[in-house]
DNA sequence: ACGTGGAGTTAACATATGTTAGCTCTCTGC
DNA sequence: GCAGAGAGCTAACATATGTTAACTCCACGT
């Protein structure tokens, strides 16, 4: 394990667990990654239909969960920095989709066997842990929504304002925007729509002033017209918190 | 708890445990049950943002999540019987969105605490539940990439075709169809589209042949188009199933 | 029998989005 | 410097879908 690896994967304290966790569960915690490795190209971490034995934290960089059909993309889900990508994998075991990385990512390992420890040994970890994969849960619902709900340039100002949320769970979002390494074919791909429509919905955005999105740079205009544009409550993204579990 | 609670109680086993308990855990779900109802006019169960100290099976008849925005209404997952509706209440403790039924529906209750004690005296119980949280993810997974993916005719065959094959999980699918008591609207708001529209779909999948859906009863008339319309792979209902948890 | 309301249905029109085809720009490698 | 590749961008046109406004049909209560 890298030097800095350590305080990175807290950010998954910081993100999904804050302050429920005691200094002991937080050390143990930290102490289930295995190995750290950095991809700098994209790269297919995981393949559907793969049966794992090991789950991955995201430490660095971005990460999407994705669904091949017909030979077209569909991104289902995204992930910053300290989320558990596929916890999930430890109970299913085989995977219902393609884990692919988004630039340049630093990953870190989980055996199943620790899992498989912590869950007969934490019962407070154990929790977090399940409440962590419910709120993955969670944000595929919020994603249903968008999709039904919002028309493109909804769905993307519904994006970026929640890129911009998570980002900021875990200290990296910037005043006025965040660093964001998605082209437009994959912003379409989250979006449901083509390359060609999300060009259109990019440059309209920037123009109205509401978000400027260029160079992987994500720049917010308009703080209460992207929430409004994206029909945005971040509610969804905390659960009660496991500060409340009885 | 009536008479004829227990043997339906039992699908939960059938859908989404199968034979991966042993006779004893069998016997200990069913007795989570603390009440059961029945409402017969639409009724909405659970409100979004209520804080929770018990789960709810669906015991007999339709539940659908339902995320209101702007006034509209969308549903965001549907249950068949057997399904633990809102277990991801347990550890959330507050919804996200509500629990509506639709048609008649029976159903049962789980207080909190028996979930708490089956955490923490059965461990293979507990990889149960969770795995079931973790299946409705997936599901969720599977909406988000119909969403994004198909149009409308599309995404109402993968409607169609997935709630046939949940419902024939749990012995309530017939050898052509299925009972079905959406109306159009909630068809509509389960696809992200308008009634209006979704009058011209199931017109269209009549006409053409791939399906009848007509007075709350689903007639497949060709089960090939109709996959092949809605994209539908039903692996990713399965997870690997719990019989091969380690 | 009558009225009422909800579900289903249709038409005409406006708009959002997909499709195809190209173009420019900026990197990177040679 | 140049060629190539990928990303961004634009236009013209075809299509799917949303909107508004009706109308029918059927179940229900009085």
């Amino acid at each position: 394990m890298t030097e800095d690896a350590y305080p990175r994967t807290r950010r998954f304290l910081m993100g999904r667990s804050r302050d429920a966790l005691s200094e002991r569960e937080k050390v143990l915690l930290e102490s289930v990654v295995d190995k750290v490795e950095r991809f700098t190209a994209p790269h297919t971490v995981l393949k559907r239909g793969d049966v794992v034995d090991q789950s991955t934290i995201l430490i660095e960089g971005t990460i999407a969960r994705v669904i091949h059909e017909d030979g077209k993309r569909h991104i289902v889900a995204l992930h910053v920095p300290g989320d558990f990508v596929d916890l999930h994998g430890f109970a299913l075991k085989r995977l219902d989709h393609d884990v692919v990385s988004i630039g340049s990512v630093q990953i870190g390992y989980v055996p199943h066997e620790r899992i498989q420890a912590i869950l007969e040994t934490e019962p407070t970890l154990a929790r977090m842990l399940w409440y962590s994969t419910l709120l993955d849960a969670a944000m595929h619902r919020e994603w249903i929504m968008k999709l039904e709900h919002l028309s493109a340039d909804g769905r993307l100002a519904h994006l970026v304002a929640e890129l911009w949320q998570r980002l900021d769970f875990v200290g990296l979002a910037g005043e006025n925007g965040f660093s964001l390494p998605l082209t437009q074919q994959e912003l379409a791909d989250a979006c449901g729509t083509t390359s060609i429509h999300m060009n259109r919905v990019v440059k309209k955005l920037r123009e109205t002033g509401v978000v400027d999105i260029s160079r992987g740079q994500v720049t917010v205009l308009d703080r209460d017209a992207l929430k409004d544009l994206g029909s945005f409550d971040p509610a969804y993204l905390y659960g009660s918190g496991p500060l409340k579990l009885t």
